[in-house]
DNA sequence: GAGTGGTCTAGACCACATG
DNA sequence: ATGTGGTCTAGACCACTCG
């Protein structure tokens, strides 16, 4: 299902064509104007295909030259931007398994609601599991989940994608989320449910996601094992 | 010394007015339309003043209702994006020191050629920090310039920030780079150089980059003391 | 219905790169 | 001189929110 914009059509069929090699790294795309030729469109909405293919990490654009294809070959998967444990290893096509240990109502804990300036008896559902690659137990989550949006949450779904659940299922679209990523010392719970092979320590990421209308829906604390840890990004200096 | 733009001054008159708390946290700013005739530019115009403040996490926009001015305290430090170890340290107002212990032309080792599909005698400085936060070595940092742009890089400036001296005194803008964040275990060097406190384990960063002419210019391993690594990120799903 | 942001157009002028 | 991307304009129509 393609957007309808006509801008996000050009991106997309851009971004796949680079995908399939149909540009070579180095090399300029066609031009604005060309671009906006073929397409039938105005120029600007050919920048607005363009801007996105930059700020996605596909293209550079050089005044004067044109907009150069980058090597994407070292995003071996993506993970810059707000993607979910599940989209992040059907990239990389492991054997990964989901527990659910915990799912239940209460209230969101002081620790988080102060932290968030939020009311300290918002009602959530807390969810634990623990997720599994090649038999091992590597990542803790835990979810609060907002109840206002997300009346319960069916274990079944817990196991495949909240995401999923909350997108496609309750209607509801995620839009925006901030994320902290420390080192801590092993919990107690870390030891008892993760096969930690003796590691002192895991990363721990907290993230509080939140939806279109700026509305609260998710905090999750996140532990992975640290050799199962791995971030990548792309960064670009902010003067453009 | 501000931009020229029209739209970026917009931004950044914006943007300190949030700062300064003169826009409510849940407020809307003026409508578009209101900036436009305010500022005297057209609504396009207001609009790319408003997607930057969007993309730097100082908005959310909501058809219908307005531009919402989101909740900024958690960045206590901004390193989304490009930033150096001299600017973070700097909003942190932390004791730190940089002792440089290697400052030498070689070319690029071959591990680092191949990762990025270069020429393994790419000739390049070597460059081997160690930062100190109160009196404490926790960060190592290995660069790798590229002759070609730094012919040479002073000591007294690598102390400082490289990134000053590559921008400001060789003229050179950075533009974007590849990050990949990883725990890994203490090599040797890491027990000579840092205070480990028994640790077995440290975060290391490695990121290439590049100028606004894709050009390769730098490549570096920093490696962290867990208990110093922190980063903080701001992440939207890729859909406006 | 009035006001908001979202998309799109057709045109202008500027800054940079290249032959 | 020509072609590229960068900025900006004035106007149009659509989609959404709210009284």
């Amino acid at each position: 299902m393609a957007s309808q914009n006509k801008f996000m059509k050009i991106y997309e069929e851009l971004a796949q064509a680079i995908d399939e090699k149909k540009y070579r790294v180095g090399e300029p795309l066609r031009s604005e104007n060309d671009l906006a030729e073929q397409y039938n469109v105005s120029r600007e909405t050919v920048r607005k295909a363009l801007r996105r293919l930059r700020e996605t990490g596909y293209i550079q654009k050089q005044q004067g030259k044109g907009s150069i294809v980058l090597d994407q070959t070292r995003f071996d998967f993506p993970v810059s931007g707000l993607t979910s444990f599940k989209e992040l290893m059907t990239v990389k096509a492991k054997a990964t398994t989901t527990k659910v240990i915990r799912n239940e109502e209460q209230v969101l804990p002081l620790e988080i609601s102060k932290r968030l300036g939020m009311r300290s008896d918002t009602p959530v559902i807390h969810l634990t599991r623990v997720r599994f690659i090649d038999d091992e137990a590597v990542i803790i989550d835990d979810d609060y989940l907002a109840k206002e949006f997300v009346a319960e949450m069916p274990t079944k779904r817990a196991e495949d994608s909240i995401y999923d659940y909350m997108e496609k299922d309750l209607g509801l679209t995620i839009d925006f989320a901030h994320k902290q990523y420390t080192v801590e010392p092993v919990t107690l719970e870390d030891q008892q449910l993760l096969d930690l092979h003796g590691d002192t320590h895991v990363v721990v990421v907290r993230s509080d996601v939140h939806l279109e209308n700026t509305a609260f829906i998710q905090y999750t604390i996140s532990r992975h094992r640290l050799d199962k840890f791995r971030f990548v990004d792309f960064a670009r200096r902010q003067n453009k």
